[in-house]
DNA sequence: ATTTAATTGTGAAATTAATAACGATTGTGG
DNA sequence: CCACAATCGTTATTAATTTCACAATTAAAT
C-alpha cells in the first residue's frame, strides 16, 4: 500500500460514502464540482486527492461513479474491518446495535463486558463475553480493531488487554490517553473536547 | 477572543482536561516533558502551544497547574456551554446519560424527538419536547450547539430546524454532509469513517 | 556567591496541506 | 470536420503546522 497525505485518506472515506449515496439514486458519472457541493469540499481539493490515485476521470463527463468507487476502494477498503467492544453500557450499548457496523465493510464481531449479567447475552448476533476470556476469544475473530467504552478509570487496563489479545487497533471513547506499544494505533475520540473546540469556532467569529 | 491556530485550540481543551485530572492527585507543578508522556504529544509541540497565551512557566520548575489551568481555560473555555439533543434513540440516549455532559462545562438543556412515547418524558432531569416546539423552546434553554443524532435520512431537517431555533453550532453524528448557512458551524462525527482510517493507518505499516 | 543543570520560550527551518493557475483532453453542437 | 466549452490533471504557489536549534532563565547544589 503506497502512502498518501493523511487527510486524503480520510476525505477518501468520505467519498466512497458519497459515492455509494449517488449509486444509489441511479446516477452513473459525477463531477468534482458536484461532489465538492456535497461533501462541502473545494472541486480542486478533490481533483488533487484523486489525482493521487491515477487518471480516473474523463475531460467534459466527469468521474464514472461505480469506477471511481472501486478504485478508492482499492486504496482505502481492501476487506471488511472487524471490531471488537469492550464494555456494554449506555454509549456501547448503542454502538453495537448501530447498523454502520455490521456490513460488508465494518463488521462487530464480538463484546466483552466485566457484568456478569450482561455476559451470555446477545445482542444483534453479537454475543457478550467476560473479559477474562478476551485473549482467548479475540484471537479467534480476527478482530483487528477494540473499542473501549468503559468507564474512564478503567480505560487502562481495558487497552492493556486489547494489546495482549493481539489487536493493533484502539478507538477510545473514554476521556483519558491510555498507553500503549507503538505499534499500535490509537484513535481518541473525545466528545466533550468535540463540543468545547466547535464552541471555540463560534465564539471566535 | 483573539485567534490562534485551530490545532492549538483543540490540544489546548486537552491540556485542560489533563490539568484537571493532575490537580485531583494533588500535584502543584507539572512540566511540559511531564505533559508531553501524559498526552501523547512533545514537549516543544506543548511549550509552542502554551506560548500562545504568554509567558507563564517557569525555568527549572515547569508550570504551576493552577495558574496553568486557569489562563488556559480563559482563552478555551469561557463559559458553560449549553447543548441541546435531537433524536432520543439508541446514541441520542446514551449522550443524555454521559456525566460529561451535565457539569459546569457543558450542559446539556434539552432534547427533542419525533415519538410521540418519548416526548414528555424526562432522562437526567432532560426534558423530551416535540419537534414542533423546537423553535420555541430552544431560544428559553440559551443553548448554543443542537446535536444531530436521528436516522440518517432526516439529518438535513433537523439541521434546517436547529438553524431556525437560531443556534449557531451542530454536531452531526449521522453519516451524511447537512447544508447549512455558513455562519453556521459544523462538526462531522462519522464513526464508520473514524474505524476506516484507523484501520488504514495500520494496514499501511 | 557561583556554578550547574534543568527547563522554558522562540525564531528559523522543515514538513505537510491547501489553493491557485493553467495546460491538456474530449464530448457536443454547428 | 471544426470550434467551443466543460472538465480533468499537474505544476507552482501559498499557507498552516510541526520540528529543530539554541538562547534565556532560574532553582538547586556547592
Ligand atoms: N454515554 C455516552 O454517551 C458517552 C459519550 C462519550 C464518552 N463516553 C465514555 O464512554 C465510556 C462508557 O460510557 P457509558 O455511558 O457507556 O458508561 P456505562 O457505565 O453505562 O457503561 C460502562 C460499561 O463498562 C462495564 N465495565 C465496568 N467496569 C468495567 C471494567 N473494569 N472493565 C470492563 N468493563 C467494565 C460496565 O459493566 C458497563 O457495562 C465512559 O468512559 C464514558 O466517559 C460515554
Ligand atoms: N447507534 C450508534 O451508536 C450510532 C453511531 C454512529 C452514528 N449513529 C447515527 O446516529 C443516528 C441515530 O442513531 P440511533 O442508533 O440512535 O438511531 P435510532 O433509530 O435508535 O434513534 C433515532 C431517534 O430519532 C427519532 N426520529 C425518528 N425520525 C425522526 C425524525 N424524522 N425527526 C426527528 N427524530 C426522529 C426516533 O424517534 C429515534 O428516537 C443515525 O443517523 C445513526 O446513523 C448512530
Amino acid at each position: 500500500m503506497k502512502k498518501f497525505p493523511q487527510k486524503t485518506v480520510t476525505r477518501t472515506l468520505l467519498y466512497v460514502r458519497t459515492l455509494d449515496n449517488l449509486l444509489e439514486q441511479g446516477k452513473k458519472f459525477v463531477s468534482s464540482w458536484e461532489l465538492a457541493e456535497i461533501t462541502d469540499l473545494t472541486d480542486v481539493q478533490i481533483r488533487k486527492d484523486i489525482s493521487n490515485f491515477g487518471r480516473v476521470g474523463r475531460p467534459r463527463l466527469g468521474y464514472e461513479i461505480r469506477k471511481l468507487k472501486s478504485i478508492l476502494e482499492e486504496y482505502v477498503l481492501q476487506h471488511t474491518v472487524h471490531v471488537v467492544l469492550f464494555g456494554v453500557g449506555n454509549l456501547g450499548s448503542a454502538i453495537i446495535r448501530y447498523p454502520g457496523f455490521h456490513n460488508e465493510k465494518i463488521k462487530m464481531v464480538a463484546a466483552f463486558d466485566v457484568d456478569k449479567k450482561k455476559v451470555g447475552k446477545k445482542i444483534r448476533d453479537v454475543k457478550i463475553y467476560s473479559f477474562d476470556e478476551a485473549t482467548k476469544v479475540v484471537p479467534k475473530t480476527h478482530a483487528e480493531i477494540g473499542i473501549i467504552a468503559v468507564p474512564a478509570e478503567h480505560s487502562q487496563e481495558t487497552a492493556d488487554i486489547i494489546v495482549a489479545s493481539g489487536l493493533r487497533g484502539i478507538v477510545n471513547f473514554t476521556p483519558t490517553t491510555i498507553n500503549v506499544p507503538k505499534d499500535v494505533f490509537v484513535k481518541n475520540i473525545d466528545l466533550s473536547i468535540e463540543f468545547l473546540s466547535l464552541f471555540c469556532d463560534i465564539q471566535r467569529t
